[in-house]
DNA sequence: TAAATAGTTCAAAAATATTTGAACTATTTT
DNA sequence: AAAATAGTTCAAATATTTTTGAACTATTTA
């Protein structure tokens, strides 16, 4: 028996969303993005970060599956950009409300 | 040679908040403490959400390590309350500054 | 068309985090 | 003084997350 309750739901939610902020090569990642108000290739930021592409792909797929970045691939390359709305609803409010 | 740049300090902060609020039960402890004006025991938190006092004792010292919480012990018991400060100066504004 | 580039996937290994129960300290109640 | 209560500590077991390298797809460049 699945449980499928609302409640249950945003807090998966929002611990998906702390997960993905708690470790320092994402945090690095969205520092980096922050201050980039154009979207940016995974591989530029990667060599940014200093991380492997393999570790890249692994970050910015869990980045992305949090919902905190946007991503669109054009061809060979996959282009990022930060998610404000969700760092509005489950990060800047998370205090506030509830 | 220990790296103590400022930056890296302040992010290790930030990490050591984001992991501690990236645990369902650690969620559950805070929105129980958000709902609730006054201090409180340990004890009383951990029957709530239902763990055993091993299982509270790890996670109020992770909370508490974190700057999330207060505590005050008087004799048998540990008081807690939500430290706000911590939430408005690294989650709360967590995306607007920087 | 061959080589280079951007990124993904996979499974194994390594690192970290969490749970558990037993033994413990200190305080309060009977 | 004995028993009960609140919480801590420890080490072992378990679970979860992250890293790694090799093999892969798709696209672009030489």
């Amino acid at each position: 028996m699945v449980n499928t309750k609302l409640k249950n739901q945003i807090d998966d939610r929002q611990i998906q969303i702390f997960k993905a902020l708690a470790d320092p090569i994402r945090l690095e990642i969205i520092e980096y993005l922050k201050h980039t108000d154009h979207e940016i290739a995974c591989g530029e930021v990667g060599r940014a970060v200093d991380i492997s592409k393999t570790s890249g792909s692994y970050h910015f797929k869990l980045l992305e599956s949090a919902g905190l970045i946007n991503t669109r691939r054009e061809a060979r390359e996959k282009y990022v950009t930060l998610n404000k709305s969700t760092f509005d609803k489950y990060v800047t409010d998370f205090y506030r409300n509830i």
